[in-house]
DNA sequence: TATTGTTATACTCTATAACTATA
DNA sequence: TATAGTTATAGAGTATAACAATA
């Protein structure tokens, strides 16, 4: 296995290379610029720092905040179609309604109807912390994306998103 | 897993609701379907996925993929460099770089400069299996991307993750 | 003293099987 | 029997501290 040896016998200049780690200039991406996958990781884990910046005042993770919205919406709901709309799975859901719930933001009601149901519900508080996270998300989290790229933009990014996400 | 095609399903009252979960209509996303951070992680877990499915012949992961293309890409670099490039970090590293070595793709060689570096190298077969997986993801990953979005908008949309990566 | 690779560890996410109580 | 919520558990992915060898 004869292993191509291109040179490299630079040796370490500047110490603390602006952050990036190594001792060299930046690395050749290579194909890796071209990968949507992997341009969507990196841009998706940026987008999902800034939103923990930006609701940190309520302690909300992007999943809780989509949960939040999600009962809000659908008043008389039960766990299993709140759960599976967002993708998360039912034993999964468990421990996140346990948080939501000892933090008086969410409420399980057994239904009337199906006793094995749990009809979820946000409690006054659960309301009063949505609305005050939907507008720290417009404000300084959703209006800082739209700095960055532009209404125009920040709308064709939002319509291929959607597309993939539902068809591909 | 995620969640089921949403398929212009019309009659849904036959039991199994196309796997959505509930007993009812699709609920209502709300602002959700405005989020962009929300969005950008259910089209990152299909973009995944499919990757999975096409380079499956090869068991390559995406981050394995990644990690193929910027050893082959840049000689000479060490553990650190490349781990940091790819924003994965030293320690976690260790154990990928043990499966892909394990599997003789990939190789750890003591630098003559600093005896403390592991200067990594594809070897022959992992030089073949990266040729091979970028066929693959060429012709039918993102190929079908291609497919969905058309040439023109797939570039914009790598244009505005390369932005949000980069300057968000 | 600082850095490279490594170990150990822990915490979050995700995924599956199986239990309970209802239906 | 089938379903809703739950428990237990296992596996990835990610994060930090600390150690040995080397600089």
């Amino acid at each position: 296995m004869s292993v191509s040896k291109t040179a490299a016998t630079e040796a370490s200049k500047t110490r603390k290379e602006a952050g990036e780690g190594g001792s060299e200039h930046a690395l050749q991406m290579g194909e890796l610029s071209e990968l949507l996958g992997y341009l969507m990781k990196r841009a998706q884990l940026k987008v999902f720092e800034d939103f923990l910046r930006c609701v940190a005042p309520l302690q909300l993770t992007p999943a809780q905040f989509s949960v939040l919205l999600l009962v809000d919406r659908n008043p008389g709901r039960n766990q299993t179609e709140i759960a599976n709309t967002l993708g998360i799975l039912r034993p999964n859901f468990v421990s996140m309604l346990d948080n939501l719930e000892s933090r008086d933001l969410c409420m399980r009601m057994r239904s009337t109807n199906d006793r094995r149901s749990h009809i979820l519900v946000l409690t006054d508080k659960g309301r009063a912390v949505l609305a005050r996270a939907k507008k720290l998300v417009a404000t300084k989290h959703e209006a800082r994306l739209n700095e960055l790229l532009g209404p125009a933009n920040r709308t064709a990014l939002l319509a291929m998103l959607t597309k993939i996400a539902a068809e591909f």
